[in-house]
DNA sequence: CATGAATGAGGCTTCATTCAT
DNA sequence: TATGAATGAAGCCTCATTCAT
């Protein structure tokens, strides 16, 4: 009976992140996330009241904060805009093939919830925060405020397309070319 | 008791076409689906023997027919490559506003389906579709080879990526701009 | 494997009249019916579209023929009004002995269900046809309308009072009392 | 941060009362129950180590105890029996239009629980309560013993034979019309 | 004396499918 | 060819209770 690393919680959000990002939010139980997170059955209701969509809101967010952190430390090094979102490119491509982020995590978990209004504000405020987040970069890097806007938002729709290309030929390889795309 | 316009089975077809679309795949019980199609209950199983995965494909297919006639009204009249994106790119957004096609059909569809393998590849197949019939108005309208293979992928990407952000924002304004990163 | 002598539905009927007169509405799971009709796990929901208060109407329903016979059985040979009321009383003691109908098999089935407007409604109905019944007799029997009127709405009352305390005290004595209350 | 008028334990019972009597034992969760009260969600095993089943005895007799305050308020000023039965049915009437006491409280908590000797032994005894009360009073305004006890359970099966059908036709008529009976 | 986090059993309902006709 | 009755598994959620503090 050795603790785990992660309080319930944090499984649970994690396992759920995982799991509707591979098989979407109604191709998941709650048996498997209960199973995958090897949480007690009572638990869930405890951490998360209103239950299976208020886990997906809370693995949404989860995800998003890895998204943020990936889009930093991409342009963190950068010395110009096409590099920091060149390499943003790669560590995406890294990604896919490491852990089979089959898709945009955001869309999968939150693109076809009970309460679809929520649901859809919060994936629009995410999907902000991300196109938000290349801009400052692209600010800091020189851009114009209005080229940062459009370039930030260019990265982002490359991306969510590249996804679903990658994830249909199960190759990351389009990934990598959405560099010469910019 | 008219008869209705359409055979039982293009009726399931055309239903599960639009509730997949809207509320993907595990969103949609085959109640729904017959209520909607007002098909006899025991009617899915005569059509499709496999059930509802067959009937996930026809579906598929049958919206990929759709996407196909729009690629080829938006090229056939066109003097140029751009040109024809840039009407392709306002068919989608008119079509996004008008019927609310929440995103990519094929997406929705088939990736969440049990068969992960029949359905992925059933996607690459539609979607690789799709790509060549936007390369044969690239070759026709004087690019090379290697251009309209790059292009078409362009477009592809760039129009997966603009409905999913227009999902997002409920807008369809991210798809008519998709014609300045062409 | 010999085929049971009545049909599923009918046996989960008379499974809910039962357990519901003894446990209330709110006190009966569905496995708890299931295993006491025998019947298959998914086959409440299709002979009862509504499940479980579905049930519990046509359960009071079948309670309450049963009580219409009873009643009509009591008055049939009877002579006059005290008469055949007497041998109500004394038909429903024994009744209360032998298969411990705790109470008033409407009261425990409806009186607690979600749909409270839907139940109170129907146990209006079904006790205004046992006190119309009654009625019916004492007309036949020689009463005045209106002395008719008032003598059934009496029985009525008394047996359901009776019932409740032949219930608290685990005796039907009291209800063989209730002729020397008419 | 005013202070409620009574304790946590006291609007526990009447809360439960309330509830329990409203859509009975096993139709009240302890979450509608805590909620109602504006009771901590760790007190109800405080003062109740038992849980729901010492709660709803509790409430049966604190609502036991209303109803023999009304009962003597309705005899003490009377001159005889009938005056006396006749208030008190003018009173009950009166309550459930007012509070809409759907029923018995003691039936609707007792008659249901898990543990059926125990709630049942405590309806029996309160049952048998409210009984004697009637009989002290009946035995005060001059009837015989015997009479006494006849009238006074007389009095227990018409009102609580009149709750049931004030109940179904939600209307407080019946409990009026009882004074004709006696 | 009092609290609220945590839990496993059971709640009712919908699911996709098979089968007899 | 076409139907709808019948079914077992799984769906999400609420339950009354225990426990550490």
């Amino acid at each position: 009976m050795t603790k785990p690393a992660l309080p319930t919680k944090d499984r649970l959000i994690q396992s759920a992140a995982h799991l509707f990002r591979t098989r979407g939010y109604h191709g998941v139980g709650l048996a498997d996330l209960l199973t995958d997170a090897k949480a007690p059955k009572g638990s869930l209701y405890h951490h998360f009241p209103n239950g299976k969509s208020d886990l997906a809101i809370a693995a949404a967010t989860w995800a998003s904060d890895g998204m943020l952190r990936v889009i930093a430390a991409s342009f963190d090094g950068a010395d110009t805009f096409e590099d920091g979102a060149t390499t943003l490119c790669y560590k995406l491509a890294k990604l896919f093939d490491l852990s089979g982020w089959d898709t945009c995590p955001i869309a999968s978990t939150l693109f076809e919830g009970p309460d679809n209004t929520r649901f859809r504000d919060h994936a629009k405020h995410i999907y902000d925060g991300w196109i938000a987040e290349v801009q400052v970069h692209a600010a800091r890097l020189g851009l114009s405020e209005e080229e940062a806007q459009r370039k930030s938002e260019r990265v982002f729709v490359l991306i969510q397309g590249g996804w679903t290309l990658a994830r249909a030929r199960h190759s990351s390889e389009i990934l990598r070319d959405l560099r010469h795309m910019l």
